[in-house]
DNA sequence: CAAGGCACTTAGTATGCCAGGA
DNA sequence: TCCTGGCATACTAAGTGCCTTG
């Protein structure tokens, strides 16, 4: 894309390019963190962090307004859709398409029998109209700004955040949203869809391999395509428009970059990008459309008419607030949602109609209908083990062992270069396992009496083998392997192949659990055919099962969730370990981006959001008192929300479950973060917060051992009801993606400086950098790091030897005399001064590169980059950068994220559009006024 | 309301692969 | 051409949050 560039320079005004740079949406304020200067620890894992860093930029603050027309109104609304989703207790008369008769998991796992139930979707919940509203209302009342006070300091300032706007980017959106619309309008209107017919194929044969199937339906029923929204979601629908078909061709038309793909038998299939798009269109009807694509602000239109419209966002019933306060979290909670849900009823229509009849479970998932039709093969298994009949020494004399004892002593034995082999607890819960694999009178009595070096070097041998193989025979390898899984590679969901994430079967081995698990080393056995349920469309061929003479555990057809297999985790048995589809698969598309949507519309509350919470520092309930802490500690410093834990897992928390010792008070009004956080990974950081917030926590240090919980009257259900009460569908983790994406685009808009692409390249890295920080996503120093950093040094004061040399020669030849010979002793030619400065900028660019880049690898060796990119980064940020700055989106997404984000790819850059969109930004709703113009 | 169940997202590490440099 | 570093992907552990049950 670059493509913009005409235009842009055009817009420019005067104010360079940070008009362009504005952000589609999301602007801050304030500058930059600086971070800097975390502490990275050093090492590993554990110690690293965040140390006071100040402030990473989080916010500051407040602000607001000015810029940003936070409020806009404030509605609501449903933006959070799945909470419409989800609402309904599953029960959810509103659904109706459900999948005819599925069980339930828990159902069938006591073995009771199907349950149907009928219910109508919900298609809609919410009516975006609500925010519209808000939108609409060109000065904005806004709201005005920041509770905070704002004071920053050092670099932490507490809350500072501006109030941006996410919002606005939906402007940008705008026009992907109208093509949405358009291709709508166009031609549908009837809806005409694929047809089923295309689908259809799939589903036909059905045979049955030895498992064991409850409920079967008969299928039924509509194929037709996917409707890739949620039902609920956000669309709402009530506009629905006739949904067209996306044949595909149709589609095709609009979309140049979609691919269509042909499947095995003929079928056209859409590729990823085609698939987002269709996403606008809604297949046999039933669902809704999206509104998700559409344009927020034109979904206000339309939907305002919606009824819905819940709108206000006051929404939100409260639910109740108890008071209690045990300790023991609990999780539930009530919710708000329930109201939410009664709107849901909304959208029934849809689905209703055309649906199968699919039953639904009743607990499962968010109760949403997910698919219409699935079909995969079922998943691959690991091989059997081949025993290598190499005998460890007990006590210096080699022991049988059996083909299982065997096994598990390979598995420990190829781990001895890990630090989990001379961890105590490993060994012990290994032992354990093995030891019952042996048998109380087995010659082994000890595992320190074990030698298992044989194995091990067996081991390096193999491993060296594979190594020294040619390139052919690892080709070949990697072909056959492929040829062997192929096919359980890809489901057809809803007539289109999508790739499956995991569909291997985990194999055995010993559990590496992160930090100081309880569990580490114990045995993670084989996984068999028998403990796996299968979920696939109803009158789907049921996969064979790959092991002869084994069946599955059971399969499913169950709708409304979007696992295809699962099995009981070994390890911890309540536990489940899922097969899923592929990150680019539309299903898991459409769930991203409702998360980002979730994230864009907190914007839109943020300030109230803030005001609420500082007002509630000094609230007489403690309750209420600790859910504001936690609410301010969890927006500033994006913390998790911290659910609670068994005792049989690593000992971390999070915001809810911080105990007394895991926080010092540092007066004046500084607090000192120390905890280990999820997989076990330190934090560490000391930030300034409100007096208030000072104050209050030293309240509730009060009396308390260091190992009691600090919020002893708070859970996440606790927390998560309050932020339900303020914004529908809000919960504690949205937080971190609204402040992830908020910092990557006002970093973005603000550094973002005319320049080559590399350049614009390392501001995104800087960006990112930063992003990664506040979310204390850290790796391991690799073992190199310190050798590559000395290499590069000494790279580097060889090549400022030979500068100085240059600079020698330079002045000779200014002096009329010959080079001197170089350090080699090799004579050199006589140049011209003119001649010799060239060569020593280049020297000097060379050096500076590579100092430039020995300083980021030591900048960035205990920051790990890719989490916040794959998770917590809107895409349309990046996106619409990258179009505005003609960087290529290949230089900052792989294949595989653009796989994952094509749903992000149409994105506009605005910069044409740039008059209207900083109106945009400060006047959503002259918008429309502009661009008639 | 507590507790447990379930579904799905987020996360760091291990491994494989490829391009650039010696 | 080989080696290495760095990136991308595979893998699976560890979170969040909603729902149901008692």
């Amino acid at each position: 894309m670059g493509t913009e560039t005409v235009s842009k320079p055009v817009m420019d005004n005067g104010s360079g390019d940070s008009d362009d740079d504005k952000p589609l949406a999301f602007k801050r304020n304030n500058t930059v963190a600086s971070n800097s200067n975390q502490s990275k620890s050093n090492s590993q894992r554990s110690k690293a962090v965040p140390t006071t860093k100040v402030s990473p930029m989080r916010s500051p603050v407040t602000s607001p307004n000015g810029t940003t027309p936070s409020n806009k109104t404030s509605i609501v609304k449903s933006s959070m859709p799945s909470s419409s989703s989800k609402a309904s207790p599953a029960k959810s008369p509103l659904r109706n398409d459900m999948p005819s008769t599925v069980k339930d998991r828990s159902q069938l796992q006591k073995d009771q029998s199907e349950c149907k139930i009928e219910h109508e979707d919900s298609e809609d919940d919410r009516p975006l109209s609500s925010i519209l509203s808000g939108n609409k209302g060109p000065t904005s009342s806004r709201q005005v700004s920041s509770p905070q006070p704002e004071k920053k300091n050092n670099g932490d300032r507490p809350l500072d955040r501006a109030s941006r706007i996410i919002k606005d980017e939906s402007d940008d959106e705008t026009p992907i949203s109208s093509m949405f619309r358009k291709k709508i309008d166009s031609g549908m209107s009837g809806g005409n869809q694929l047809s089923n017919d295309e689908k259809k194929p799939l589903v036909q044969k059905l045979h049955q391999n030895g498992s064991t199937v409850k409920n079967e339906v008969p299928n039924g029923k509509v194929l037709g395509k996917r409707p890739l929204e949620k039902n609920s979601s956000a669309d709402q629908s009530s506009l629905k428009k006739a949904k067209i078909s996306a044949s595909p061709t149709s589609v095709k038309m609009k979309q140049d970059s979609v691919k269509k793909e042909i499947d095995d038998k003929g079928r056209v299939l859409v590729s990823p990008k085609m698939k987002a798009k269709q996403l606008s269109t809604r297949e046999d009807g039933t669902d809704d459309d999206d509104d998700d694509d559409v344009p927020i602000s034109k979904r206000f239109k339309s939907d305002s008419s919606n009824s819905n419209t819940s709108s206000a966002k006051p929404k939100a019933v409260k639910l109740n607030s108890t008071s209690s306060a045990a300790k023991p979290k609990a999780r539930n909670v009530v919710s708000p949602r329930s109201r939410a849900m009664t709107k849901n009823t909304k959208k029934v229509t849809k689905d209703s109609k055309y649906s199968t009849s699919s039953k639904s479970s009743p607990s499962s998932g968010d109760g949403q209908k997910k698919w219409t039709t699935l079909v995969h093969n079922g998943v691959i298994f690991p091989p059997p083990y081949k025993p290598h009949g190499i005998k460890i020494l007990y006590k210096g004399k080699p022991v049988d062992l059996t083909i299982e004892q065997e096994e598990v002593a390979t598995m420990f034995a190829v781990m001895r270069e890990t630090d989990y082999y001379t961890k105590p607890q490993f060994r012990e819960n290994f032992w354990n396992d093995w030891r019952r694999l042996l048998g109380k009178k087995h010659v082994i009595q000890k595992l320190d009496d074990c030698d298992f070096t044989p194995i091990y070097e067996w081991h390096l041998e193999e491993k060296e083998k594979k190594k020294q193989m040619s390139t052919e025979e690892k080709k070949a390898l990697k072909e056959e392997k492929m040829k062997q899984e192929e096919k359980y590679m890809w489901a057809v969901v809803d007539g289109v192949k999508e790739k499956i994430g995991n569909f291997r079967v985990e194999p055995p081995g010993l559990f590496r659990g992160r930090g100081e698990h309880p569990k580490m080393g114990k045995l993670k056995k084989r996984i068999h055919p028998c403990e796996i349920t299968l979920n696939i469309g109803k009158g789907a061929p049921i996969p064979e099962c790959p092991i002869a003479g084994e069946r599955w555990k059971e399969v499913k057809h169950d709708n409304t969730v979007t696992w295809l297999a699962f099995w009981a985790d070994p390890i911890n048995p309540k536990e489940f370990k899922y097969v899923f589809l592929g990150a680019g698969s539309s299903l898991k598309g459409l769930s991203d981006k409702e998360k980002y949507e979730k994230a864009r519309n907190l914007t839109d509350h943020i300030d109230n959001i803030r005001t609420t919470y500082t007002k509630n520092f000094t609230a007489k309930d403690v309750k209420m008192r600790q859910i504001a802490v936690a609410t301010y500690l969890i927006d500033k410093l994006a913390l998790r929300a911290g659910n609670e834990k068994d005792d049989d897992e690593a000992d971390t928390v999070g915001c809810c479950t911080l105990k007394v010792g895991n926080v010092e008070c540092i007066p004046p009004n500084k607090i000192k973060f120390d905890f280990l956080g999820k997989d076990s990974i330190q934090y560490v950081n000391t930030v300034e917060v409100e007096p208030l917030v000072y104050k209050a926590i030293g309240q509730f240090q009060a009396g308390k051992s260091k190992t009691d919980d600090l919020f002893d009257e708070l859970d996440t259900s606790k927390l998560n009801a309050h932020l339900k009460e303020l914004v529908p569908g809000l919960t504690a983790k949205v937080f971190r993606t609204y402040n992830a994406s908020i910092t990557l685009d006002e970093m973005l808009s603000q550094e973002t400086k005319d320049g080559d692409v590399t350049q614009k390249i390392v501001v995104y890295q800087k960006a990112n950098k930063e992003v990664a920080i506040i979310c204390n996503h850290q790796r391991t120093v690799s073992k190199t790091h310190g050798a590559q950093i000395e290499k590069l040094t000494a790279r580097i004061e060889e090549l400022k030897e030979v500068l100085k040399e240059l600079k020698t020669n330079l002045d000779r030849a200014k002096k009329g005399k010959p080079p001197l010979e170089g350090s080699d002793g090799k004579k050199i030619r006589s140049l011209e001064p003119n001649a010799w400065e060239k060569k020593i900028a280049q020297q000097s660019a060379k050096i500076e590169k590579m100092e430039r880049d020995m300083h980021t690898k030591e900048d960035l060796k205990t920051v790990a980059l890719g989490t916040s990119k794959i998770n917590y980064l809107d895409p349309r940020i990046t996106v619409a950068w990258c179009k505005r700055h003609e960087v290529p989106i290949e230089k900052i997404f792989t294949k595989s994220l653009l796989e994952k984000f094509a749903w992000a790819m149409d994105v506009e850059p605005e910069a044409k559009r740039k008059p209207a969109f900083l109106l945009f930004i400060f006047l959503p709703c002259l918008e429309f006024y502009y661009l008639s113009e």
